[in-house]
DNA sequence: AAAAGTCCTTGATATAAATCAAATGATTAG
DNA sequence: CTAATCATTTGATTTATATCAAGGACTTTT
């Protein structure tokens, strides 16, 4: 929620939050075809939202954690076009659209924020294009692990430790790699001394190697 | 513009699209790193919307033509993320977003057209990340032409054919492919009867057969 | 009209990642 | 506790696309 509101305020903001939804590990939150008429504020648990062609082939177009906003995709058809699947027991916020629609018009801090929730959503996948369009495996799965540990260190965890919530085949999904190669190339980084790897379980042990990998030029150690 | 609104109102609104700007072929409406202050909706012309990484690569994120929408990018920083280059000469509205966020908050018909356009945005990226993470080149390419004629089609254009605005690289760099590979499966189409191509000229022979390309199953002719 | 510069096509070869396959290590169910 | 399932790793091989290279077609400049 957006700061430097008056009490008062926060306390109609607050009725647009009122209800609560609980998603246990492998339930869908909303799913392809399902009718828009909420956003979902994560509030604990995790998620991963994807997308399927008509012939089945399954693409993970995002994961997200505590604080992220999803449904964004269900407003310009009404409809959602993905599908949104807690990767453990979750809480959501469930917000109305209409009723952020409405705070909105009468909060421009509140409209502010809307607005750069969605433009945010938009450059990140901007960024995955890049990724997906021009990167090397071993990039990609680097720049996967620095995104999700930033993430998480906003949050409060560790910089450079992280139990993955999902499977080699997710993360492969999400990066447009198979499986296997996500599992050659975590070792590969693990052999290299960059990361250590046990399962879900995974250590950047040397946070700069990684960022080199991303960008081999400038690099904070390396002037 | 949003329709179902009284002249009076109209007024008000074409307030906010007052200024327009001339944008040569080559140049660019905006930049990475440029201030944010409006977007654009575009009256003529053709644009492409770029990303660079560190180590100078590109990727392309979007072709747009008339009455697209572009620099919702800049809103979440307050300065573009990517680059707005015109692929032939074109002229835009400007829109200061300041002014489009204080009618947005009067029209509620005017903020339901901005966040549908915004959502949009974000289900096309979703579409993307599909094409570059599981399809091959030849059902990228499909899946290009047919969007393109598509939207050239809405515009009162033909359904079957089209003179591309933008060159085999760019259009590689969008699809994740590189130029030769564009060119190559430019002949196997051809070569197939499917499209007929001369240059920038493209003509849509048999649209079923590119449309099964991306989805060999259902196609309306094959039942 | 010739020259220069883009853009495009096509062929030969290289390569990163996919696929196929099997074994191992976790986790869940009975 | 054991079987059964699921997730992961690793090896061998294939393949789609990239890369390298050369020539051709079109466009612009002089």
């Amino acid at each position: 929620m957006p700061i430097g509101l008056e009490v008062d305020d926060m306390k109609k903001l607050d009725e647009v939050v009122a209800t609560r939804r609980q998603v246990k590990q492998g339930q869908m939150l909303f799913s392809n075809g399902d009718a828009f008429t909420s956003l979902y504020a994560i509030r604990t648990g995790f998620f991963k939202t994807c997308v399927a062609n008509e012939d089945g082939r399954e693409q993970v177009t995002g994961f997200q954690m505590a604080g992220e906003i999803i449904g964004l995709d269900g407003i310009v058809t009404d409809q959602h076009s993905c599908n949104a699947v807690a990767l453990e027991d979750a809480e959501v916020c469930v917000m109305p659209f209409a009723n952020v629609e409405e705070l909105s018009r009468e909060f421009p801090v509140l409209q502010r924020h809307v607005h750069k929730v969605m433009s945010r959503e938009i450059v990140r996948e901007n960024g995955m294009m890049m990724m997906l369009g021009n990167m090397r495996a071993e990039e990609r799965l680097a720049a996967f692990l620095l995104n999700l540990v930033q993430r998480l260190h906003a949050r409060g965890f560790s910089q450079s430790e992280m139990i993955l919530r999902m499977t080699r085949e997710e993360i492969g999904s999400y990066l447009g790699l198979k499986l296997e190669t996500i599992s050659r190339t975590f070792s590969k980084l693990s052999d290299d001394g960059i990361i250590e790897v046990k399962q879900r379980y995974v250590k950047i042990l040397v946070p700069d190697e990684l960022k080199k990998i991303l960008n081999p030029q400038s690099c904070q150690t390396c002037i």
